[in-house]
DNA sequence: GTCTATAGCGGGATAGAC
DNA sequence: GTCTATCCCGCTATAGAC
């Protein structure tokens, strides 16, 4: 649409490569050249798109914080009165590290592979990772005001901890199992009171 | 001691240096040149004692089984009566990840870099994750028969989700802030129904 | 916007001297 | 058991042709 669509095609399948490939090998794990032979390109044309692979990396987050904001836009405005779908929106995010679907959360893999960061890519995951647990611990506390959730201690300590467990299961569930995902999210539920 | 000790110190240190390294940059995340400048060699010197990367790995791996292994016999004999500190003991051996102790669980850095890992490595991993899932199953199983825990769903389920949250606090710790896994421990006590 | 070619580096691994 | 030296490879990144 705007003066800068000519080339974007391009990008968006850079993008979606890299952030596939992110959430399977962590950031250290591909390399240009990968993407570029599953775009059917060479690597010096991914360069042009992206001149260094921070720069890549920080579009990746950079979308993916645009497109979470969005969703959890969508989810409080449609579903304020339901918890539970709140948070079935949360862990959808999770999931989805699972098949790499659209809404694709990169934060595990990248913080896996934390130390081999660029400074700037370290600042943006940590923002990312503070964003997703504001959101998550939002939903807690709502959710026992009204009811519907059951937990001890702070709704921040308890949204920090179902974060750790999705993020674990993420990459167990790459390593193992994709069951292990699913197991964890039905006994995180049952941890709160809700059925799975 | 036996009559392969001559070079015992130095395997050892090797693997001490290999298994820090380890969990602080993952298994890709670290060369022979790494742990050589450590000890005050070269990266050959290394290789003569572990040929290649993958014998390398095995070791650390097989190393903190047969520790791991001692360690959950010297606990069930001790304290086969109190599930809390069975409990605590497990926690511990995640904890020595932040600072890299005796106990020392590389589990999590090994499942974060899986598509890397030799095959026989990941093998061994697998075996590992499962050894220690079957400690804490038994554990939550013993505790709530005793009713000393409190939690719905089958044990084996709970114990993944728990494992699950303590891997994914252990690389968040690593990448934020420590007080993370420490956070983290707390509320899956509380969720069981014990005082931190 | 994509290509070929290449520079430069770091990694795993080996050969052979000491 | 450790060293120096080296090979080969894959990676990031750039230069310049098309």
């Amino acid at each position: 649409m705007g003066l800068a669509a000519e080339n974007k095609d391009t990008k968006t399948r850079i993008l979606d490569e890299a952030e596939a490939l992110l959430q399977e090998h962590g950031f250290s794990g591909f390399s240009y050249a990968h993407i570029a032979e599953k775009l059917g390109m060479k690597n010096a044309a991914v360069h042009y798109h992206f001149p260094a692979k921070a720069d890549l990396g920080l579009a990746v987050i950079a979308r993916f914080r645009e497109r979470f904001q969005g969703y959890s836009e969508h989810l409080l405005g449609k579903y304020s009165d339901d918890p539970v779908r709140l948070l079935d929106g949360y862990i959808a995010v999770a999931r989805s590290f699972l098949d790499k679907s659209q809404l694709g959360c990169p934060v595990a893999a990248l913080e896996a592979d934390f130390s081999a960061l660029p400074a700037a890519m370290r600042e943006e995951t940590l923002r990312l990772s503070a964003q997703l647990r504001g959101y998550l611990t939002g939903v807690l506390r709502a959710g026992r005001e009204r009811g519907v959730f059951r937990f001890d201690g702070p709704a921040e300590e308890k949204a920090l901890m179902m974060a750790a467990a999705l993020h674990g299961a993420m990459l167990m569930a790459n390593a193992e199992d994709q069951q292990i995902f699913f197991t964890t999210a039905k006994q995180i539920k049952r941890d709160l009171g809700v059925a799975a």
